[in-house]
Parts: structure tokens; C-alpha cells; sequence
RNA sequence: GCCUCUGUAGCUCAGAUGGUAGAGCAGGGGACUGAAAAUCCCCGUGUCGGUGGUUCGAUUCCGCCCGGAGGCA
């Protein structure tokens, strides 16, 4: 059975995707299909580095800006919705180019590693979390092994998040995450090309990101930072916690230092996209290419060739 | 020119009455399966400025040299 072509294009943040990601579109006639957790929440196209209409170049771009920032969109919603935009530019027999550097996203739509919905019980997160607050993390992963010791085997007391959605997982479906998992790891739908932006030297990502933090700033990121924390029930969406909003905020409205505040900024962009390294090395099937060791212009012919190329 | 202080991890500094050293920050590594730009775990070897000497042994004591800060002229 013959898999339709998929173009996979990430990398750590501020590395460069989104131009090479127009690029490889207008010469392989592609749509854009942007894989941000960040990036999908409305009113905050500054911080999150939204490609303008001039950046895209004509060029279709899918899920971006398509939730209000009071929601919280998950990785199942993601799935969902990428996966039909990109039937959409089949359709269309266009190329995909899925292009963004949340690698939950990616490998959840493109490997395979996610295909159950799985809402926990109302409210039951919270009243978990209450519980973690008094009797500890540990009381509660002891409670986990009862039900499923292998997750709860991995997980350390201090990870409460993931202690409580295997707790979910539990109580909605009544099977351990871990069995879960084991079936969800179903062939990829599409045949996929893996492509990494990169930088060899990562003091030169380094630079990059603390100069583009500083452009988002003269761009106008703390009016945007502003009228979000405007927005009612915004503190109980995930999108306040994007980098860049939840320590401006905190420089705003804690009457904080607000140089402090753009220097948390670029530390917790460049902590970011070293996590996003660790994330992306396992995979060996990546691409990788680093934009210190070859020009822009060889990079996207290789990627071109790679692209086109049968086999 | 003379005197005093100082030179220890990328940075700021601690320390050993001589047995080759440790904190904070920065940084690094890892995990990750409906919050993921989130969440969690782990990690400190560096010619102790250089060079001679004393010593079984010196980064620690002594001499000289080089760099930095201050003071007196």
C-alpha cells in the first residue's frame, strides 16, 4: 500500500522552521501545517512567533490562531484537527509540510503515539490534586501501582502531573496507561520525511533567541502580554503559561523589574529549546540540518531533493 | 617608582595550620503517550595565574615574573 508523502520540519525554536518551511512549500507546492501548542491560541500571535501574512508569502498555513486563549487545547484535539487539514491538501494534491517544534504534537500525529481520547472523569484532576496537596505525591503513586506498577514504576513521586492523568486513564477506561500505550503505537498513516533546523554551535541558537526576544519586545509583546491578562478567565487556560506571557505578566502586574522580566524570558526560551534538543535526538530518522555548517540555499535544495526523491 | 591587596569551575566567590578543592548562578544530560512554550529527575576535574625553591609531597610556605585593583608619591 502506497502511504501519501508527509514533510515533517522541526527543530528548536528560533532556529529558522517557519522561513524554510514557506521556502519548501512554494518549490514543492505545499500548505503548511504549523505543529505549536502555543501558536494555536488566538491573541498572541507576537510571542508565539505567528509567521505574518508577508512571511507566509502566499503560502497556506493551517492550524494557527484557531482557539481563544481562555481554552485548553490538548494533543487529541491537535491530532484531530491536523489530521484533517492535511487530508484537506491531499485533496488538494498538495504537499504537507507539517512544521513546528512541539514534539508531542508531531509524534502523537505523524508516529502514531496517540490515537485514544481519553477525557478524565469532571473534576476528578482537581480533587486529585487536592489530595496530592495534603497526603503527598508519594501516597498517590503508591495508589497508582495498585492499578498499574509499570507506570507507576517510572514515574517519580514529584511528577504529579503525570501521576494524576494515569490515575485518569484508570478511572475512565479501567486499564492501566501503560497496556494503553502498548496499543496505541500504531503504524504511521502517512510515509513521512523528517527534517531538523539546526544550529551545530548552540551558543549561536543562544544569540539567536535572546536578539528574537528582544524583536518581540520592540514589536509590541508587552501590549500583547497586557491585553491577554485582560482577558476574563485567562488564568485557568494554558496559554498564559507560554514563554515569554507568564514572566511578563509577572513583571506587570507584581510590579516586577521588567528588564528582569525579558532576561527570564530568553532563559526559559533557551531552557525550551534545549528540552526540545533532548526530545528530537532520540529520533534517528531526523534530518538534520544545521544552518552553521551549510547555507540556507544548499539546505533547501537539499531538502527539495530529499523531498522529491522516490523510495 | 614604592607599598598594600588580589589572581581557584563559563561568572561571583569559599576553602585546605602543606597530602591536588567546593557553593551559588550560568550551563549540561535525561524523561515525556488528552495541560507539553507544560511538568519532572539527575549532574561540579578545574594546568587552584606562570616559573623556580623548600619538602617524601605545594594549589596551600618562600623568591621571582606576568595580569588586575587600590594607596603613597
Amino acid at each position: 500500500m502506497n502511504k501519501p508523502l508527509v514533510v515533517a520540519l522541526t527543530g528548536p525554536t528560533a532556529a529558522g522552521k517557519t522561513a524554510f518551511a514557506v521556502a519548501l512549500a512554494k518549490a514543492c507546492s505545499g500548505e503548511v501545517v504549523s505543529c505549536d501548542s502555543m501558536q494555536v491560541y488566538r491573541g498572541m500571535p507576537i510571542g508565539t512567533a505567528v509567521p505574518s501574512l508577508e512571511e507566509r508569502q502566499g503560502v497556506p498555513h493551517h492550524m494557527l490562531e484557531r482557539c481563544p486563549p481562555t481554552a485548553t487545547y490538548s494533543v487529541a484535539d491537535y491530532c484531530r484537527d491536523a489530521s484533517v487539514c492535511i487530508e484537506g491538501i491531499l485533496a488538494r494534491k498538495h504537499l504537507p509540510i507539517v512544521a513546528g517544534g512541539t514534539g508531542l504534537y508531531l509524534d502523537a500525529l505523524l508516529r502514531g503515539a496517540v490515537n485514544r481520547d481519553l477525557p478524565g472523569p469532571a473534576g476528578l484532576r482537581e480533587a486529585l490534586r487536592r489530595r496530592a496537596e495534603g497526603e503527598g505525591g508519594a501516597a498517590l503513586l503508591a495508589e497508582l501501582a495498585q492499578v498499574d506498577p509499570e507506570t507507576a514504576a517510572r514515574l517519580h513521586p514529584n511528577d504529579l502531573k503525570r501521576i494524576l492523568r494515569a490515575l485518569e486513564v484508570f478511572a475512565v477506561s479501567g486499564q492501566p496507561l501503560s497496556a494503553l500505550a502498548r496499543q496505541r503505537t500504531a503504524d504511521p498513516p502517512y510515509e513521512v520525511r523528517w527534517f531538523a533546523i539546526g544550529y551545530a554551535d548552540r551558543a549561536l541558537l543562544y544569540e539567536r533567541i535572546d536578539r528574537r526576544v528582544d524583536l518581540m519586545v520592540e514589536q509590541g509583546l508587552l501590549d500583547e502580554v497586557r491585553r491577554l491578562l485582560q482577558t476574563p478567565g485567562i488564568e485557568r487556560g494554558t496559554a498564559i503559561q507560554a514563554i515569554g506571557y507568564k514572566e511578563l505578566a509577572q513583571a506587570l502586574t507584581q510590579g516586577g523589574d521588567l528588564a528582569q522580566g525579558i532576561a527570564a524570558a530568553k532563559q526559559a526560551t533557551r531552557r525550551y529549546a534545549k528540552r526540545q534538543l533532548t526530545w528530537l535526538r532520540r529520533h534517528k530518522d531526523l534530518h538534520w540540518f544545521h544552518r552553521d555548517r551549510q547555507s540556507d540555499r544548499e539546505i533547501l535544495a537539499n531538502m527539495i531533493n530529499l523531498t522529491k526523491k522516490d523510495n
